[in-house]
DNA sequence: CCATTAATAGGCG
DNA sequence: CGCCTATTAATGG
């Protein structure tokens, strides 16, 4: 048991398996490629028939509109896994997926990861609540993008970080323009309006560094 | 160091 | 609130 096993065991998602699930894991999943910082993980329509898992490091997933402008999706961190929607369905618009910092990735293929899913319960039951808790993330986003202004999307933000961490002082963990584009607002509203936050006395900001009061 | 990118500020619709 | 531009700060090679 190398970095490979390793690799699988980390994620959330495989960690609690049945210790044979997760060596048959091992033979169909591709070990430990290394992706600079700013490297691309995976662009669209290229012929990305797997899914990845983040062993060490974050990624950003991302769309590009017409003008250039990026929509970031979601951000993976260490042990976190993205593709697995395409399990059921082979979509050809990929997203791209590109690494914020020096990291590590293993990626399944999905002919091989769909033969072990029906020869494994815990793994099916695994993978369906991932999807859960993807689809919980995903509407309370879509709610508060709907329903909230720019000021609150933000607090609600810092609201899941605090809970996520247990702490009232934490560090952004992506930089503030891609804060932005996951909140669905401009890098100015952004600026903006933590300058509000911090005259109303409920946050505190040092850089990268925020305090909630 | 310098060059590029990120962050902020101000004006406008 | 988004978009535009100007200025400054931070970053990373």
């Amino acid at each position: 048991m190398h970095s490979e096993l390793k690799c699988i065991s980390r994620s959330p998602l495989f960690a609690n398996l049945p210790q044979r699930v997760k060596e048959r894991l091992l033979t169909i999943s591709s070990h430990r490629e290394f992706y600079p910082r700013g490297a691309l993980i995976q662009q669209p329509l290229a012929d990305a028939d797997g899914m990845v898992i983040i062993d060490e490091g974050s990624a950003k997933v991302y769309n590009v509109a017409e003008d250039g402008r990026e929509k970031i999706i979601y951000i993976l961190n260490s042990g976190d896994i993205e593709g697995q929607q395409h399990l059921f369905k082979h979509i050809k618009n990929y997203n791209f997926i590109q690494s914020l910092e020096d990291s590590w990735v293993c990626s399944i293929k999905y002919a091989d990861f769909q033969g072990l899913l029906q020869h494994s319960p815990a793994l099916s039951l695994s993978i369906l609540n991932n999807f859960g808790n993807q689809l919980i993330e995903i509407e309370r986003n879509s709610v508060r993008r709907d329903l909230l202004d720019a000021k609150n999307r933000i607090m609600a933000y810092f609201g899941d970080l605090q809970q996520l961490l247990g702490k009232t002082k934490f560090l952004l963990p992506i930089k503030k323009k891609e804060l932005a584009s996951m909140l669905g607002i401009t890098p100015e509203t952004l600026s903006r309006q933590l300058h509000v936050l911090i005259q109303e006395k409920r946050i505190k900001v040092t850089g990268r560094e925020i305090q909630l009061l």
